[in-house]
DNA sequence: AATGAATGAGCATTCATTCAT
DNA sequence: TATGAATGAATGCTCATTCAT
């Protein structure tokens, strides 16, 4: 590739990536429906029409910084899993992964367990594609605990992998909204400890 | 009271229902940001101006919404937590006063997941409040089982807490999203089941 | 007239009465656009749908607060006038009856000197009527100065009527829109003096 | 400056000017509280949210424009008044300046006669401003008249002042609520013959 | 590709007026 | 007469999007 197409593309893509990270920042900030396209464009340093160049209007940027997200979440829980054998230990590392991703970034955290939810239309386009793919790890491995028999199987995976998933959930939504500071990483432990032992004395 | 003050206090009464009515309707529907104070005004049948001698405004029908259902909400459960003693049964009963409510109205349970989720600002206003009372009542049925040694109690509460509403909330917000009909309140048992019981063999 | 028809009638006058000394004091404080008819009627003491039983609409009562102090203000200066002979005195008087009234009321000089003023409707619907024959006054009383061989007859009467009248106005606007609070009526000597002398040495 | 940069610099200035000049023609017409922006910006040929990119608001125009003509009057005002030494003939250019400058535009006139004044706020806001600058400048000829012995020293400057703006002033407001068309200029000698002659035979 | 001036659809809220009681 | 709850027309302003340069 010759060295002026390169910056170019690298150009191209140096925008796309201002954009997105000014995304996450203005609509942590302000809320998705009360950032304006200008105040993006503007904390990414690029002009109002700019944006359009890069994404098909205000809903296209919260989508894509989703997606980008989601899809690197994934990524890099399938790679973590693929290291590992027992499911026990499998949905601690999904766990881990959860909670210290978002932990590392409150901003994006709050558009994630925030402004992602305030739209029917967002929660239903997103749960059918990234989302449903995300619970689908959870509940194969799950699965495949009650297969090896270290899981119980009086329970329906897909039924234990939403409560999984809430249960992280909900530890995200109340970090973010918590005024003290406090790491979300170590409550992965505590939350896994109780999935697989129980309440129960 | 003479029959006309009555009528006349029922009425006033009946407009403020109605507008509550259609707005839990019509947010559900389109989204609280995309429904128009006219939209709810007409579906109660109301002229839009009297929107404004019931309300103080389009935010204050969403929150009222909210304080009215949360009210009853915590009423019920507090009423049927005091009838039981056993905390794993009093769990239950949250489990399925939570589910067994918002799975009657569908259109009320899109509001709580969806649209009150949709701004930092709701989320702060109203996590500090009900929703604190909520978690609360949940935590302590927790800790009263941790002191009557039927809970393990080498877990905080308020983290088994949180698991607990967590697990409860997702199995709502996927029973919206859903494109299937399915009943929400017999997902109690499964979820108190594993809850308490823990995933492991 | 029996007892209860006259109390009717008064409470009726009163009624008016009320509506109009309180929509001086609201206009005056809050500018005519700016006022809502809830708040004369608030003011006034009585209900909102009340000002339609005396009053057209809020165009009426502002109308008619003009109209009620312009016809006691000419009734008032023609009954002065008629007790003089010597038209500069007349004109003294004149001046004399335009400051001390209007610099008795502030309200009712703010209502005369800003609020009827922020309409060419009103203005013209005015001048046509009420404020044409207060002009004529004032151009009668320099026409039989000058007749009387005691005011320079090389000035046409209604200019000098209208600077008269000009000169008047100036001061009350001054007075009203002043931060310094000072007696009106004084200036009435020093406008006489001036006009009827001029200002050359 | 480039040709292309030129048009654009014009082409901003012309849609300022656009907008100022559709103000004071719709505003005339309608009166500034029944004008929408939207008829100004249909008349200055533009979208209404254009309006927004020039002016904070509607209030903004109506400054502005006031601004604008005030300024051109003074700066005209005290460039004719520093050709001159006699202050006899400075009031007469004042007066000559006033009237022909109003006269010369009736739209512009009923602004500044009528819709400037329905709002004490708008009042209080320019007369603490630029008309104060206009009657100091009167006030200032008057007292160089008495300085130098060809006024009469007995009378306030500030005083006579007023008189003879409010003179010129009422002179205006007849001539725009009248019916008649007349030419206002030549009412300037008649108006400075009596303030300086007096009315006295 | 980048700009940012221009666009114009969209909407919460106010308030003069009405009318059933 | 008097009330005041109800009405619904009316509008300034915002901001996502476009497009000429």
């Amino acid at each position: 590739m010759a060295r002026a197409a390169k910056q170019a593309k690298n150009g191209v893509a140096d925008k796309r990536e201002a954009i997105l990270r000014a995304g996450v920042k203005v609509f942590a900030a302000k809320g998705f429906f009360n950032s304006k396209v200008a105040d993006v464009a503007k904390d990414a340093g690029v002009a109002d029409g700019t944006v359009y160049l890069y994404f098909k209007g205000k809903d296209d940027i919260l989508h894509s910084i989703f997606e980008r997200a989601m899809a690197e979440f994934i990524a890099e829980g399938r790679q973590e899993l693929a290291k590992l054998d027992d499911p026990a230990r499998q949905l601690a590392k999904i766990a881990d992964v959860h909670l210290s991703r978002l932990g590392a970034d409150r901003s994006l955290a709050v558009v994630f367990q925030i402004e992602l939810r305030g739209s029917t239309k967002f929660m239903e386009a997103f749960s059918a594609a990234a989302f449903a793919e995300y619970l689908e790890i959870i509940r194969k491995t799950i699965e495949s605990g009650q297969k090896a028999g270290v899981f119980r199987d009086d329970v329906k995976p897909i039924i234990a992998a939403k409560m999984f998933y809430g249960a992280l959930d909900e530890m995200v939504t109340n970090w973010i909204l918590s005024k003290r500071a406090y790491p979300l990483e170590p409550l992965a432990g505590e939350v896994v400890k109780v999935f697989l032992g129980g309440l129960k004395a």
